[in-house]
DNA sequence: TTCGAAGTTCGGTGAACATCGAACAACCTA
DNA sequence: TAGGTTGTTCGATGTTCACCGAACTTCGAA
């Protein structure tokens, strides 16, 4: 795998890199699936686009600061990043977390852990 | 002038197009200018681009829902759509705003008007 | 009616982005 | 060590974006 710089200081996140990293719809979608704060594996997202279009995606997120990664073996677990994105921009993933439930944003991404 | 369709109906706007508006400094700066309800001229606003890169910037706030714009004679009037977009993605707005107020993001972009 | 002011639109440019399939690297397991 | 699994990276492609200057349209004023 080997990865170059990954999961960036709070202090480096931009209210504009974060707002532009949500502004995706299959990236809100994958938030979504984060956001009650459960480890993901990459495998365990099923969106429909091709993995190395996802993991462009989830690259993105993390390069704005709105998740963890962290490697085990070959296996890559991606978790969201709340409270530090809580502490630097008050309540915006919470508001912006219910627009997207409200709309059903990204909803095209799901895990199979979900039912329905 | 002369105008193709603007000020999009409330039930269009899209939360990922409301994010993509505000992903941009500049665009960031312009809404925090607008905050305090007033309207302003085309004119008015002094941003480091071209008019016709203001313009274009006035253009994808209007289109995602952000802004009322009017015109009068030539001129060009533009209003934050606050009520609109409250009532669509609520809290969403006094959040973005409570966070760039913070960062101060956006701040090369003023108007004349503004002491300071 | 002639001129200037106010914005928009057009054409072009370089950068960024979403997307894919293929190749690759790292690891685990048989 | 030979294979399979896992996810990243590498081109390549087509789209969108920020940006500019120039041309244009509309209007108001002299």
């Amino acid at each position: 795998m080997r990865h170059a710089d990954r999961n960036p200081d709070v202090d480096q996140l931009t209210l504009t890199d974060v707002l532009a990293a949500l502004s995706d719809p299959l990236r809100v979608g994958l938030v979504r699936l984060l956001a009650d704060g459960e480890e993901f594996n990459f495998g365990e997202f099923d969106a429909p686009v091709a993995k190395s279009t996802l993991s462009h995606h989830l690259k993105v997120l993390n390069a704005a600061g709105l998740t963890w990664r962290r490697e085990e073996g070959t296996r890559c677990f991606i978790r969201l990043r709340r409270e530090d994105i809580d502490a630097r921009f008050p309540h915006l993933l919470d508001t912006v977390l219910a627009a997207a439930d409200r709309d059903d944003v990204g909803n095209h991404v799901t895990t199979p852990g979900a039912a329905c």
